[in-house]
RNA sequence: GGUCCCGUCGUCCAGGGGCCUAGGACGCCGGCCUUUCAAGCCGGAAACGCCAGUUCGAAUCUGGUCGGGACUGCCA
C-alpha cells in the first residue's frame, strides 16, 4: 500500500513554525518510505482566508525545501485540492449521514444548549451528555454527528500508543453549520478519506478531536487514516509560541538571513534525531532514517541561539560563490544602495574572510560597511578603550609614514611592514594593531586587519589612518 | 472543573532492566591558538521531578503523587 501524507494549512497567516515542522514530518515520512506527500488548502474560514497567504504558504513550504506530490498549484487526481471549492461534496456527506441516522439536525439556540451544559456539570456528568440527539427534529439548523455510546474509542496513535476515549467524553460535534458550511472537523475528514490519506501526522493539540474523525470516518462507512500526534512547540518561555513573543512565521526566519537548510535541519531535531551523535544532516540523511514512530513524546521548546549557531555552521560550509550572492542583497539592504561594479569585486575579495564569521546573513552589511561608506562616526566603546590610550598618535603616524612608501599593497606586504615597523617601535603586535583597526574600520571588531586594508586600497587607507590621527590631540 | 497528553543537564536529542561513575549538541565557564571578533582545538560545571513497589539489580517496569501542557466553539 502506498503510503499517502498531507498538510493542510489553513491559509489565514504565514506559515506557522509549528506547522512547517508537521509539514516537515510528513514530507519526510512520504520520502523515507516511497509515499506521496500532499498539500492542500483548508480554506473553509471564508472571511478570514486569502490567496496572498496561501501563495506566501506555498513559497515558505518550496522555501524550506519541500516539493509535493499531489495538492495546490501541483494537480493530482482530486481537483484543485482546495475545501472552498468542495463545499457541495460537505453538504453531500452530512447530508447522508442524516439519511442513515448516523447525524441529525439540530436548531436548539446556544442558550438553550449552553444551560443544558451548565445543568449536566451541576450533576457531574460528562461534559459530552449535554449534547444529545434531540426528541423532536426539524430538518433545521446545524448538523451534528450522534456519538454512538457503545464502545470506547482506541486508536493507536504512532508516536503516543495506544489512546482511548469514553464515548460520554465525546459531544455530538457540529459537522455542517446552519449556514451550510461545513466545520473543519467534516471537510479535513472527508477530504482525508477521499484523497485517501494513509496516516495523519500532525500536532497534538488535534489529539482530542481525534475520536470525532475517527467516528465520523466511520460513520462514512470508510476506515480512518494512522494517526501520529506531533510534540508541539514552545517559546523559549515555556509557553506556546506565540507571535508576541516569538518570530512565528517562516518568512520570519527568512527575513532575519537564516538559510533553509539550516531552518530544516533545526526542525527535524525539534522531536526527533537520526541518532544519539548527529546533528548536522542533510535532508536525504534525515529522508533516510526518518519514522513517526521515532518522535519522541514531549514537547520541545524552540532555542533561536541554537538555530542561529547552526545557521553559522551552513553558511561556513558553503561554497563561497554561493555565500557571495546570498550575502549581496543584505549588503545592499544595509548600505541604502546598490554596490557598483568595482565594489562588489572589493566585496568578492574580503567575502570568505565575512562568511567565516558570520552567523546570519545580515551581519555581513555591518562587517563589510566600512570598505563601501566613510566612517562617519566610530564605535564609541572601541574608541574608548583603543584609541585614548597613549602612543596611539605616535603609532598612527609610524604607520602613515611608513606604509606611504609601500607600493605591493596587499595583505602580505602589509603584514611584514606594520610588523617589523612595530618591532622597531618596541610595540607588541596587538596593541598596535588594535588602533589601527579602529582607523580603519571604525570598529575593534572586524575582518582580519591586512586584508581589510588591502581591499580598502593604499589611498582610502593612509586617508583613515589620518583622519583618526587627526581626531586625536597633537603631541 | 472535566477529558486527554507529557515529565533525562538551562534547552534539544540519545539511552527502553545490568554496557549509565547517564552519551551528543546549543548555551555557559576556563584554557590553547591568535592582530580584534569569530571559527577551530582542549577541558569543566550541569539532569533521570518525588515516594513507594517489582527485581539480585530500575533512568528504564508498575502504582501513586507532584508539576507542566493541550482540548473543552456553528475557529482551525
Amino acid at each position: 500500500m502506498t503510503i499517502r501524507v498531507r498538510i493542510a494549512p489553513s491559509p489565514t497567516g504565514n506559515l506557522h513554525v509549528g506547522t512547517a515542522r508537521a509539514a516537515l514530518f510528513n514530507w519526510l515520512y512520504a520520502r523515507a518510505n516511497d509515499g506521496v506527500f500532499i498539500v492542500r488548502s483548508d480554506d473553509t474560514d471564508l472571511e478570514r482566508s486569502t490567496k496572498e497567504y496561501e501563495e506566501g504558504i506555498l513559497d515558505s513550504l518550496r522555501w524550506l525545501g519541500l516539493d509535493w506530490d499531489e495538492g495546490v498549484e501541483v494537480g493530482g487526481p482530486h481537483g484543485g485540492y482546495r475545501q472552498s471549492a468542495r463545499f457541495d461534496r460537505y453538504r453531500e456527506v452530512a447530508e447522508k449521514l442524516v439519511a442513515s441516522g448516523a447525524a441529525y439536525y439540530d436548531d436548539r439556540s446556544t442558550e438553550e444548549l449552553e444551560g443544558a451544559r451548565q445543568r449536566a456539570q451541576k450533576e457531574g456528568l460528562h461534559p459530552g451528555h449535554y449534547i444529545r440527539r434531540p426528541d423532536s427534529q426539524e430538518s433545521a439548523g446545524v448538523i451534528r454527528l450522534s456519538i454512538p455510546q457503545d464502545a470506547p474509542i482506541v486508536f493507536d496513535d504512532l508516536v503516543r500508543d495506544e489512546v482511548s476515549f469514553e464515548p460520554q467524553d465525546v459531544d455530538d460535534f457540529v459537522i455542517l453549520r446552519s449556514n451550510g458550511v461545513p466545520t473543519y472537523h467534516l471537510a479535513s475528514t472527508v477530504d482525508d478519506v477521499d484523497y485517501g490519506i494513509t496516516h495523519v501526522a500532525r500536532g497534538e493539540d488535534l489529539l482530542p478531536s481525534t475520536p470525532k474523525h475517527i467516528l465520523l470516518t466511520r460513520a462514512m462507512g470508510a476506515v480512518e487514516p494512522t494517526y501520529a500526534h506531533l510534540p508541539l512547540l514552545f517559546g523559549t518561555d515555556g509557553k506556546k509560541l506565540s507571535k508576541r513573543h516569538d518570530a512565528t512565521s517562516l518568512t520570519d526566519y527568512r527575513d532575519a538571513g537564516y538559510l533553509p537548510d539550516a531552518v530544516f535541519n533545526y526542525l527535524c531535531l525539534l522531536g526527533w534525531s537520526v541518532d544519539g551523535d548527529t546533528t548536522i544532516f542533510s535532508r536525504d540523511q534525515a529522508a533516510a532514517s526518518f519514522d513517526l514512530a521515532d518522535v519522541s513524546k514531549n514537547p520541545a521548546i524552540f532555542d533561536p541561539e541554537k538555530l542561529k549557531w547552526m545557521n553559522g555552521e551552513y553558511i561556513r560550509s558553503m561554497d563561497p560563490a554561493i555565500f557571495q550572492e546570498l550575502a549581496l542583497p543584505f549588503v545592499t539592504k544595509s548600505l541604502g544602495r546598490p554596490l557598483t561594479e568595482p565594489e562588489v569585486d572589493v566585496f568578492w575579495e574580503i567575502s570568505p574572510l565575512v562568511q567565516e564569521r558570520t552567523k546570519l546573513l545580515p551581519e555581513v552589511g555591518d562587517q563589510v560597511g566600512f570598505l563601501f561608506s566613510e566612517i562617519e562616526n566610530y564605535d564609541s566603546a572601541s574608541w574608548q578603550k583603543v584609541m585614548t590610550k597613549d602612543g596611539v598618535p605616535e603609532i598612527l603616524a609610524a604607520a602613515i609614514a611608513r606604509l606611504s612608501g609601500v607600493d605591493n599593497w596587499d595583505a602580505g606586504t602589509l603584514d611584514s611592514e606594520l610588523r617589523a615597523l612595530l618591532a622597531e617601535m618596541e610595540i607588541g603586535v596587538g596593541k598596535g594593531l588594535q588602533p589601527m583597526r579602529v582607523a580603519i574600520t571604525g570598529s575593534s571588531i572586524s575582518p582580519p586587519l591586512f586584508e581589510s586594508m588591502a581591499a580598502l586600497g593604499k589611498d582610502r587607507s593612509l586617508a583613515r589612518l589620518q583622519q583618526a590621527r587627526d581626531q586625536l590631540p597633537a603631541t
